[in-house]
DNA sequence: AGGGGGACCTGTGCGC
DNA sequence: TGCGCACAGGTCCCCC
């Protein structure tokens, strides 16, 4: 489901009922997600304080001190399809906690109480996503984050980005999909960024010229913060956590817009799909070189 | 080492 | 209405 945008707005979504709460109980209906749930993940987060909330590429991150004075960093990947959503009716949680709590939804996988009477669930049909616990201090270790490229939400260092385009013989489809190349970038926003830049999602990235490559990091902030702007994009369910519908895909030049008409002016080139590296990539055949 | 393909899951939409 | 297939916002692992 998400990609940069998207977590972003979950965590602006969440971090007004989330931060300085404090967590009364929290509960989960299974083992697993993608990963088992870490070790002992009930027991440390029962009683925590939530200092805030922050984002790394398309995890969240959710920063706590346990009841024994710990900090600890609640890392949540959504996956495909994971789904944060905030109840503001949860007078009745406690019961429920002491009852059987019965789930709002299907999926629905963490249910968290906080001392504000809101609640939060995790929902994730798919169980893409995951959940870790780790200290504060280990989290530049944390192995997704090692590798990890630059936030392509402020000014990209386009000369570093050519060093690591250099050693690519994939096409820039694949290349930017990389999360140590750029992080933070999915199908969506790398299909509307090579539109925006006249590039080819077929074009080896390693021969893309230095003109061309400020080109396409200014493209990819534009969409990235235009995406932001707007909740992020809504295909199939997704939601900010207050139920917001994010509105970006009405902006989409290309994505699943098999067989349109290019909309840039005076083109007319047709939107055409292709499948790389298993995954579609949508283009004009015209106007993308 | 980089890159491609499959695996991991469930839901939805389409053609027959 | 029902069935089977293709496809979906991501990442990891295996093998060349």
């Amino acid at each position: 489901m998400p990609e940069l945008p998207e977590v972003e707005t979950v965590r602006r979504g969440l971090a007004p009922h989330m931060e300085g709460r404090v967590i009364n109980y929290i509960a989960l209906r299974r083992a697993n997600l993608r990963y088992p749930f870490p070790e002992g993940f009930e027991r440390r987060l029962n009683g925590a304080k939530i200092t805030h909330l922050s984002r790394r590429a398309k995890y969240l991150l959710c920063h706590i001190k346990t009841a024994g004075n710990q900090d600890l960093v609640w890392i949540t990947h959504l996956g495909m399809t994971g789904r944060f959503t905030v109840y503001n009716d949860g007078a009745d949680t406690i019961g429920r906690f002491h009852n059987q709590i019965e789930p709002r939804a299907t999926h629905e996988h963490v249910v968290l109480a906080l001392d504000s009477q809101v609640e939060i669930t995790y929902c994730d049909s798919r169980r893409f996503g995951f959940m870790h616990l780790i200290p504060e201090a280990e989290l530049p270790q944390y192995p997704a984050f090692v590798a990890m490229g630059p936030e392509p939400t402020s000014a990209i260092d386009v000369d570093a980005l050519s060093k690591r385009l250099k050693a690519r013989r994939s096409p820039i489809k694949a290349a930017l999909l990389d999360q140590s190349v750029l992080a933070g970038l999915g199908n969506i926003y790398v299909c509307e960024a090579l539109f925006r830049a006249g590039i080819s999602p077929k074009t080896s990235a390693d021969r893309i010229g230095k003109q061309r490559l400020v080109r396409l990091s200014a493209a990819i902030e534009a969409v990235i913060s235009e995406a932001i702007s707007a909740g992020g994009s809504t295909l199939r369910d997704f939601r900010a956590s207050d139920g917001e519908l994010g509105y970006f895909q009405h902006q989409f030049d290309v994505y699943d817009r098999t067989n349109e008409v290019c909309s840039r002016p005076d083109c007319q080139g047709i939107i055409k799909r292709i499948v790389q590296s298993g995954r579609s990539s949508f283009y004009c055949g015209k106007c993308q070189r």
